[in-house]
Formats: structure tokens, C-alpha cells, sequence
DNA sequence: CGCCGTTCACGGTGTTCA
DNA sequence: TGAACACCGTGAACGGCG
């Protein structure tokens, strides 16, 4: 009856230093300091010396006291070099465990990147007004004026657009699939109709700038919106000062009109922004020029296609706000982390979550989309400061201050 | 219960002098100071004597009175003198994290380094304007003097050339690759045919100077840019003004060189300087003369060939600036430390995103470049002074600026 | 569950500089 | 001189694998 047999249920002692052992190390009841240690000093493999007689007594408290002498006491106990992996063996496991881990992340989101979604959503929600409720106190859109739409030059007639004084943007609307076909199958076609417009210069005067004002104060309450998003996100306020108004310069105009794109109807090109609707030639109206728009109206059409969640509405929203290479930003290191684990993020979640062939075409779809946008806030930024040029005084001073490139600013 | 235990959570104190110790030191429980005095008293290794009865009692406020009894003390306490580390010990640490702090700043960039480079970039975006599109209001080159141009000395039809009213050097970009390659591989070639041009004195007569004006607006325009460039740096700015001004003197016409080599298309030898393109002939019709522009054109080619990146150029850029022997500089020290911090970091930048066999080759290419560029200087200099001679109130004051001597000046 | 490697806060060296 | 700092060995806790 061996009722004798704790005394301590463990009592096994390390036999380098006596201390607590819990198990067998490189082939010896160790501690789990011996273990390290032996395990370093074998890769270290420089030569130890003891500084007193080689002859240390190696105890549990004094066993820091004498590498020297705990390395021999090790190897004299039966521990064995060649159960420490090699660097190789070393560099393949890491890289097998790497690779697992990969796997892992892009086939299932974690709950980290669900948090991130979680919160991305509820800032979203919390910033962005899909009916645009909050949307008043803007000067009025004088939409008599019929511009000289380059959108419906290919069309059959140009000249023949009627006006639309409400606030619904009705020539669109009634003969829009037309114009849209024409103008957007023009867009696809060839490089020689896409800039079919060379004669910027004088025609600017043509733009009696109806919109502007309008257009101006949506533009405005967007921008706030955009701003308010960005600031409710952790990470983005962990941003220094500086950081944060680098990203919103480079960002807002993406952010916006990703948000417009939520509201872009692809059958009817039209914005249904709430109790207003938009058409491209409010935006023609208000100053912008075909090399801007051109692009804009094509990415609204193709990322609209996509049809995307909003879920990846948002997290696209948030991979254009954490762009490391904007102008100005110092942080670069970080903001390329976040920006990275944002894009997995969307990845994974695409892979999860989506069905059907085309999911595996969707992400770099997306990539492509930020490519076009990029070229397109330059440009965006060019024109606004044209239009600020002709037309002083009218464009906002937060708008101003997204365009502008001075690096000092109080968002 | 031994509710008795805290006091004060870690109420240590020294046993030498009873003052707050955070720690255990050479064996025993001590304050900073007294494990410094410590280490001190035995690497001197000298005999202390008490002047008073070597009975002195050690306390917080008296321990610096008796170093004696402090170090008598010490022992008594047990301290031990065989956990100082010995001068060999300490000097083999000394060269082993050296060696550590070389091998790493040599091999990945610090993210201090990572941050000049983004302030280098972004101080160059906003102060260079690759297009030259802020370039205007000059005064027009008069192209149809066709100058006795020694490039073209070697070339069959030396006293063919074409006028060119135009904007654009047709000349050079007809038949310029003949030309080119006649006149870079003369550079190259032999000593002999590099300096055929042995009747300065009389001939520099026969240049008319067409295009000084013009030139003297582009360099006007240019020196600008520098400066604003040099002012936007942190670094610079914290310089006194008179080195400021040493500075500016010394780089101006290197930057300017830098700049311009951004822009120099090696293929036709031309600079694209937005819509309007140079040849080295421009030069010549400005009156400057082959011992300056020889090794200029040939230093043009050269560092072109060299296939930089926006950031090593500024980085070369910001180590021109910063070069500590110019004339008249004060705080020598202090910017040859900066000096040595950029070259590290274009050093360290090639070794890290360079590829390919041709990247250690790379800096030392670059520090040979500096060295051609910085006889340059002086031969620029001296070029102007004397085209000032004979064209009075043709070249702008800025530019007599920086080509003067005189140490004050107000940028 | 046993035994690998990995991680990281902690403790105790030397070093710096006001 | 000593407070603050940089550096590195240590070992408890942990994750992965078989
Ligand atoms: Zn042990
Ligand atoms: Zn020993
Ligand atoms: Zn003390
Ligand atoms: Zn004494």
C-alpha cells in the first residue's frame, strides 16, 4: 500500500541547482532557469571562464554567480548539446508555424479584426447620414443653367437638356440610361473619346458656376462628417496631431466619395442623397473639369458594380484614411502596420463571407479602385484651387484646408 | 496573520548609508549612490585615509565627507569587489556592443533616419517644382547664336547648327545623340581632346551672352527654391545665421546641379525643365566657359547613369548642404555630425532597398560625385565674377550672393 | 501531457552628463 | 557625484507539436 508517495506531490529537484524541477531538459531534471540557460549558453558557444576556482558550488541562490561553473555542472549532469535545435531546425519551424499562421488569419477573421469591424461600423453609423437628414441650411442649386456637358457630347442630343429646378435632378432621371450608356461606354472605348475636352482653358468661362455654392456647403457638411468618423476611431486618435491632419488631407476626398458611392445609383447615375439627388452635371455646374470627373464618374460606375457590404464600405473607408504614403506623415512604420491589417482585415472577410466566384476577383478590384482614387485626389486638389482662383471667396475654408499643403492646421 | 509586512510597500534602505535603495548592488542592498562609489573606489584602487578617528558613521548626508570610512564601510556590509567587472571584461563589452551598434545602423534604418527622410521628402515636394511651372515671367533666350560650341568640336559639322527660337533645344534633341556621344566619349576618352579649348581669353569674346538673361532668371529662380528648401529643415534652422549663410554659399550651385540632374534625360543630354528644354549649349551662350561645363555635363551623365531615387536625391541634396568645410563655417563639429548621420543614411537606405550587385558600389559613386561637384563650386564662382565683369548688371544680386565672398548677407 | 522554443518584464551590470 | 539611462542575462509563463 503505497499510500507514501506525495510529500510534496512533486518533489523532483534540479540537478544543476536543486531548485524546483517540473520535468526532463535537454535530457536532465532541470528548473526552468537551467534549461534556459543551457539552452543560451549552447548558442552562444562562446568560452566561459570562472573568475574564482572552478570549483563553484551551484545553488539555487547563487547560481547567477558563476556561468563558468553552472555550464560545466550541466554538461556533467547529463545535458545533452544535440537536443538543442540547430539554427536551421530553428529557422524551419518558425517559418512552418509562420506559414499556419498565415493560413489561419486569411481563412477566418479573428476576433480582433471582428472588434475592428465592429467599431468601424459603429463609427460609421454614428458619422455618416444616408439621407442625408442633417443636410440643411445650404445655399440653393440654380440648375437652369444647361451645361455644356461633355458627358453628352457623343450622346444624340447634346443640346437639349431640360432644366431642372427642383431638387430632384430630373433630366437625369428621364432619359439618364441613355446619356449614361453613351457616355460611359465612351469612357471604356478609347483613349481618343476620353479627352475629347482640349480646350479647358477658354471654356472655363462658359461655367457660369451655379452649383458652386451648393456644392460648396455639401461638400462642407461631408468633410465634418469624414472628420468626425476619423476622430471616433482609437486607433487614429492614438495618431500624434500631425499624423492625423496628414491623413485627413490625403483622405477626405476619398473617404466622401466612397460615402457617396453608397448612395450612387448605377441604373440611373444619380446620387439619391435623401431628399436631394445629384447628377454629374451639378458637379460640371459647380466648376469641376472632365479630367476630374471623367475618372469619378467611371470609378462611382465600377465600384457601385461590386456591390459591396457595408462592412467593406467601411473597412475600404478606413484602409483610405491609414494610407502611410501621404504627403507629410511621420509615422510611417505605423500607419503602414494598421493599413496592412486593415487590407488582411478586408481580405478575410471577403473570403469568408462572400460566395461565388467572383469573391476572389473582388479584393484586387478594390486595390485597383484605390489606385484610380489616388490619382483623382491630386487632381481634385488641382481644380478646387482653379475654381478658388476664379471664384474667390466661395469654396469654404475647411475645404480649403483639406487642399491646402501647408502642414499646420486645427481640424 | 502577518498583517505586518509593507510599511511602505518597498521601504529598502541602503546599508551603508541608509538612504533609499531600489535594489541589490555588488551583493548587497544599496542606493545609487553608494553603488556607483562603490565601482569608482575599486577601479581606482587607491588607499584612502580617514582625517578624522575612522570611525565616521555613514548617512545619507554625510557620505560624501569620508571616503574612507564610506568605502571601509561598503566592505564591512559585504559588499564584494569581485562583482565589479574587471577593465578587461568591461573593455571586451565595450567593443562587442560597438560592434552590435555598428552592424545594426548598418543594416536597417533607424526610425530616426526613416523620419529625416520624410521631412527631406516633403520639405523637397514643396519646394521643387519638376515641371517648372512657377517658372515665369523671364526674359526669353535667344537661340539663333549658334556659339563655336566645343562639344561639337569633335563632330563632323561643327558649324551646322541649326537655330532654335523655340522653347525647346531642337538642336540637341535632333541630332543630339551624335553629339553626345562624340562629346561624352571625348570626356572620357583621353586628356587631350578634354581641354582642346586653349584660347579662352580671346574667344570668350565671341560668345555673345544670348542667353544670360535667361539663364540668370532660371538660376534666380532656383537659388530661391534652394533656400526655401534649406529653411525648411529643422536642422538648418537651428543653426546660427552666419553658418546658414556659409552654407547656402557652399551648396547653392551644387543643389541647383541636383536638382537640374532630376530632370537631365541622359539620352539626348538634354534637361526637361517642364515645358521648356535645355542643352549644354544654353550654357555656352550664357558665357560660361569648358573648364566649368566639361565636368559639368560629364558629372551630369554620370550621376544620372547612377538611376537615384527621389530619396537618395534629397538625401544627396541635405548632404550638400550640410558639408562642415565651407568657407566660414562656425559650429564646425556640429554639422559635420550631421553630415556623418545623412551619409549613414544613404548608406544604410542603399544597402537596405537597393537589390542587385551594382548597390556597394552605389555610395562610393555618389561620395566621388561630391568630390567632383565641390571643385565645380569654385570654378562656377569664379565664372560668374568674371562674366560679371564683362556683362555688368546683367546677373542678379541673388546670385552675386551666392558667388561673393563677403561673409554677410541676408537671404 | 511532456518537452521543445518564444516572449517579455525584471534585476543588476556599466555609462552618461548635469 | 548620483539620477537616469542603455544593455543584457534571467526565468516564469506561454504556445505549438507530437
Ligand atoms: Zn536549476
Ligand atoms: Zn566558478
Ligand atoms: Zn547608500
Ligand atoms: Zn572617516
Amino acid at each position: 500500500m503505497p499510500y507514501e508517495e506525495d510529500e510534496d506531490e512533486e518533489p523532483r529537484a534540479c540537478a544543476v541547482c536543486g531548485d524546483q524541477a517540473k520535468g526532463y531538459h535537454f535530457n536532465a531534471l532541470t528548473c526552468e532557469g537551467c534549461k534556459g540557460f543551457f539552452r543560451r549558453a549552447i548558442k552562444r558557444s562562446t568560452q566561459l571562464r570562472c573568475p574564482y576556482m572552478k570549483k563553484c558550488i551551484i545553488t539555487k541562490n547563487n547560481r547567477r554567480s558563476c556561468q563558468a561553473c553552472r555550464f560545466r555542472k550541466c554538461q556533467d549532469i547529463g545535458m545533452r548539446k544535440d537536443m538543442v535545435m540547430s539554427e536551421e531546425e530553428v529557422m524551419k519551424r518558425r517559418t512552418r508555424i509562420k506559414q499556419k499562421k498565415m493560413y489561419i488569419a486569411s481563412t477566418q477573421l479573428s476576433s480582433q479584426q471582428e472588434q475592428t469591424i465592429e467599431e468601424l461600423l459603429s463609427a460609421h453609423h454614428s458619422t455618416f447620414d444616408p439621407v442625408f437628414s442633417r443636410f440643411s441650411g445650404f445655399r440653393p442649386m440654380d440648375r437652369s443653367v444647361s451645361p455644356v456637358s461633355e458627358y453628352s457630347q457623343s450622346a444624340s442630343e447634346p443640346f437639349n437638356e431640360p432644366t431642372c429646378p427642383e431638387n430632384t435632378c430630373t433630366s437625369a432621371s428621364k432619359h439618364g440610361s441613355d446619356l449614361t450608356a453613351a457616355s460611359y461606354a465612351g469612357f471604356s472605348s478609347s483613349s481618343s473619346s476620353s479627352c475629347s475636352f482640349h480646350h479647358e482653358e477658354d471654356e472655363v468661362k462658359n461655367c457660369v458656376f451655379s452649383a458652386l455654392p451648393h456644392v460648396t456647403d455639401l461638400t462642407t457638411y461631408m468633410i465634418k462628417d469624414v472628420i468626425s468618423f476619423s476622430k471616433s476611431l482609437q486607433e487614429f486618435r492614438s495618431l500624434t496631431i500631425g499624423d492625423q491632419i496628414s491623413l485627413l488631407k490625403g483622405a477626405t476626398f476619398e473617404i466622401m466619395q466612397i460615402r457617396f458611392n453608397m448612395v450612387f445609383n448605377s441604373e440611373t447615375s444619380n446620387w439619391e442623397c435623401g431628399h436631394i439627388t445629384y447628377c454629374i452635371d451639378d458637379a460640371v455646374r459647380a466648376g469641376f473639369q472632365p479630367l476630374l470627373l471623367e475618372p469619378l464618374f467611371k470609378l462611382h460606375h465600377t465600384l457601385r458594380k461590386l456591390d459591396l457590404l457595408e462592412e467593406e464600405y467601411v473597412l475600404i473607408q478606413a484602409m483610405s484614411l491609414f494610407s502611410p504614403d501621404r504627403p507629410g506623415v511621420q509615422n510611417h512604420s505605423l500607419i503602414d502596420k494598421v493599413h496592412e491589417y486593415l487590407a488582411l482585415t478586408l481580405k478575410t472577410w471577403i473570403d469568408c463571407k462572400r460566395t461565388g466566384p467572383e469573391k476572389h476577383l473582388l479584393f484586387p478590384k478594390v486595390i485597383a479602385c484605390f489606385t484610380e482614387m489616388r490619382t483623382m485626389t491630386e487632381e481634385y486638389s488641382k481644380q478646387i484651387l482653379q475654381i478658388q482662383d476664379i471664384q474667390p471667396d466661395t469654396i469654404s475654408p475647411l475645404i480649403m484646408e483639406v487642399v491646402s499643403k501647408s502642414p499646420c492646421s486645427d481640424f
